[in-house]
Formats: structure tokens, C-alpha cells, sequence
DNA sequence: AACCTCGTTGCAAACAATTTGCATTTGCAT
DNA sequence: ATGCAAATGCAAATTGTTTGCAACGAGGTT
């Protein structure tokens, strides 16, 4: 179960509505798709478009391009190994490539220690939360 | 050099300019990039769109989409091993996959003979001339 | 609980890429 | 040269997606 506020968005109705749609289906969704599956509360298209948006921001999901063109989205399943997490707002920002890759192979390089496996949590401030403080002086 | 005749195509100087754009570019192109490329014979950017559709219909182009949605073309260059033949019209139909593939594999399955490689050419009518046959009744 | 603020939403309009209808032109087989 | 089907230009339609703006609502503050 995915909780909006570790990302740093706000949990509403049409939110949970997508994201829960999301998450039962096992194939890629169109914002299409999505939109006539959420029948009882009618929510806007461009509501569904900006809410993929977000999720893709904040790494709920991934976004590629179908044949047609069209943009598909799915829950990004599975650990995360490299997560960067606010220490004001607590928002989670996964990175889905390793950072360190090269550095890793440097130091083989130099000192032949082989870095085989690792995960990293690295604490700080979001982009938002780094401007908070800047007004707040 | 590709004769467009050979695909059922009329030589137009549009696509004959298209072509050359295409068989000169090593890198795949945007129906708007070809656009910006014919500048001499000013023509149509629906023209540009028409002409990639049958290049591609005619297996002259391939085409895919790129990260941002947007279709791009690409001359296929190399050798087709698999060619359909309207003994009408002449028009040549290539296969980019071997139809055969399976049927290889059951002759191997059955009989221990392995189809290392093929060429392949069948004659038959296209679906245009066949219509034209129905018609002419 | 009432209030405030900022993020979120609906709506309509804008956009970008591509397609289509139709009148006109052109290639090419006869 | 002539005729017909295919190809073209133009403008308008379509499709998928984004955006501006006013109204709304979630969630922290009092």
C-alpha cells in the first residue's frame, strides 16, 4: 500500500482512485484507460493526466510510450536500492539508476575492491523544502 | 538506389526528394524534420506524412516511435530474405520476420534436418491487384 | 471547530503531431 | 496525345496531452 504523504502529495479521493486502479491492474493503463475505469466519482481528464504527472515525479510510477504513441503507466513494483528522502517533509525520491556506478567502478580501479551489492538511503532536502527555508530567513 | 516502381509506388519528385533525404540520413528522421529538409520544391507537410505511410506500408521505412511520442523514419538498409511478389503489378512486399521460422523448427523436430538459412521469394497477386481481378469479371 | 493557505480540481481553450476530405494536378499506361 | 487512378495542396478535423484560471478542499494552525 502506497501512502501519497511519504511523497509528498496530497491524499485525495481521485488520487487514491487512480492510484488504486493502478495497482490492481497488471498491464500498463492509458490515461485513457484510467479515466473510463473511474466511473462513480467523475473526475476530469486533465485531473487524471496531472495526477500521473505527479506520480511519475515522485517515482509511483513509470511512464513509457506505446506503438500508437501513447503514453502507458504502471506501479513501479519492487525494493528500491537508492532512495533520497527529505528530512523535513519525509518525501521518498527513488532513483531508478545507481548514482554510483562509476565512482563504484573507480574504486575498483584503484584499489581493486569489488563493490558487489549495497543500498542507500541518503537523507537531505527536497528541492521544495530547500525553499521553504530560504523564505522562512 | 531504390526504384519506387518496384513497390508500386508512382516516382514523384516529392518522394523522390524524401527518398534521397532518408537514404542520406544515418540517423532516423521526424516527418517535420524531412519538412524543414525540403526546401528547394516546397511542398506539403501532409504530402511528407502520406509518403512516409506508404514508404512504410511498402517496408521501404521502418518506423518507431521515439521517447517524446513522436514517429521517426529510417531507411532499411541490408538485404530482406523474405520478399512477396505481385506477379501483377510487380510490387514487392518484404517480410522483416521469416514466416518460416516454425515450420523450421518442426522440420527439425520431425525429420532432424536443420534449415540453417534461407532465401526466400514467393509470387502471388498483392491485395490491390487482386481486387482489380474481381472487378474486371 | 473555524480558519488559512497552498495544493488540487474542473472546465474550456490551447497545443502538437498526425490524419482526412476534397478539389486540382500529375505520372504513366494505353 | 488522352484518360484514369494515384498523388498533392490546402484547410479543417482528430487525437493525445498540456495549460490558464477560477473555485474547491486537505490538512496544518489557532
Amino acid at each position: 500500500m502506497i501512502n501519497l504523504k511519504d511523497f509528498g502529495l496530497k491524499s485525495t479521493k481521485s488520487r487514491q482512485h487512480i492510484l488504486d486502479i493502478l495497482e490492481k491492474s497488471e498491464k500498463p493503463l492509458t490515461a485513457e484507460d484510467i479515466y473510463k475505469l473511474v466511473i462513480n466519482d467523475d473526475l476530469n481528464l486533465s485531473t487524471v493526466y496531472r495526477t500521473l504527472t505527479s506520480f511519475v515525479e515522485q517515482s509511483i510510477l513509470y511512464k513509457e510510450i506505446d506503438k500508437d504513441g501513447k503514453a502507458v503507466y504502471m506501479i513501479i513494483r519492487g525494493e528500491h536500492k537508492h532512495v533520497l528522502i527529505c528530512t523535513k517533509c519525509g518525501k521518498h525520491i527513488y532513483l531508478s539508476k545507481c548514482p554510483y556506478k562509476e565512482a563504484n567502478e573507480d574504486i575498483f580501479n584503484k584499489t581493486g575492491f569489488l563493490v558487489e551489492n549495497h543500498n542507500i538511503e541518503l537523507y537531505g532536502l527536497c528541492d521544495k523544502c530547500q525553499k521553504k527555508g530560504i523564505l522562512e530567513i
